[in-house]
DNA sequence: GGATTATATATCAATTTGATATATCGTGCA
DNA sequence: TGCACGATATATCAAATTGATATATAATCC
């Protein structure tokens, strides 16, 4: 069917619990999916169009008549949950990493030890803060683990907690690394 | 200078240690930073070109004349490093992170527990593979980190070891989950 | 009443992906 | 000797995505 793109598989999981708009979506994907996944207008409501035509989604409200702000609300198909459960049950799956902090640390030696340990400071601050959300959002899914649909949110978060607890322990040995050869022989 | 694209200071990075063709270019993208960059050769070479117009890097050696293979080796030029330090030195990181794993098991209540784990079985192979990688290079950087560029690298691989021993750690925790409750209310 | 923020869709240039095309070089092996 | 195969090497393309911007209405705050 050729609906393999990224963006089309999240509107389709995501529409299969609720119908949403293209603002909706982009407010879950800022929010619930945020610690793993990204997207913006641009790619959503391209998506939108496209998986309309091909009968994927459907439009179930449109109000842009008299004095309404539009608002199209959009609804899954069978056939687009016949799509879902197709990518769901290929176990295969490919994760794209993009760190740019990583990337000056890589290339730090090209400047001082000082930008480096700034580039670190900056992620270890924005990682906290991540950390301290996700770890309220852990206690209150530990309540409701008895509906199935909690268990895999639970899941996607505790996935968050591991990894961000992990570069907060990589943050602290990092700089203790490179305080430690501050003075360690600089082009510069 | 308007050349803020990630694949210009990927490429500035890597010239600024040694020069490099395209193709190598890609070979140290698929290498050493592969565990926190991406990069296709449809983004480099349209770089490359863009970088060379601006006269951030320029070409030393290009043979396609007679019986040879074409190669076009490029190096780093003033500008270009004073670019790279220009980025280096802004503290401030945008780190993009996509995974396709995650998404599944976010969704995963649309289809049985079944497929969820194998989705993450297959997650955890590449990571138990990965990680052994990393371990070797560890111990090897370990006795040459005297070295000052030696550290920079150093810190990109414990920064991989300390993020794929989180994933196992999940895998485990989240393949136990969904084991315990294989049975329970599933829609299909 | 006026300012600001949230809701909502849409589009654009620039970038990136993933695939494909093309051609040469080096190595193994039969 | 030939020839198949994998590595080297550049380049391009459609499709997807980013990040920004434009436009407009609704809700809220002071």
């Amino acid at each position: 069917m050729a609906n393999d793109n990224k963006m089309n598989l999240v509107i389709l999981g995501l529409l299969d619990h609720e119908d949403l708009t293209g603002y909706d979506i982009k407010k879950r994907i800022d929010g619930s999916l945020r610690y793993f996944w990204k997207g913006s207008f641009g790619s959503i409501y391209p998506a939108l169009s496209s998986l309309e035509e091909n009968g994927l989604i459907k439009r179930v409200k449109s109000k842009s008549n008299a004095s309404g702000r539009e608002r199209i609300v959009y609804s899954i198909t069978s056939e687009g949950r016949e799509s879902l459960l197709g990518w769901l049950t290929e176990s295969k799956s490919s994760n794209s990493l993009k760190y740019e902090t990583l990337l000056k640390v890589y290339f730090g030696g090209a400047a001082d030890n000082v930008a480096a340990i700034a580039t670190i400071n900056e992620f270890e601050k924005e990682v906290e803060a991540d950390l301290a959300v996700l770890r309220t959002y852990k206690d209150n899914l530990s309540k409701v683990l008895n509906e199935r649909d909690h268990v895999f949110y639970y899941l996607t978060v505790i996935f968050g907690i591991e990894t961000y607890e992990a570069y907060l322990r990589w943050c602290s040995e990092a700089k203790r690394i490179l305080l430690d050869r501050k003075y360690m022989g600089n082009k510069r």
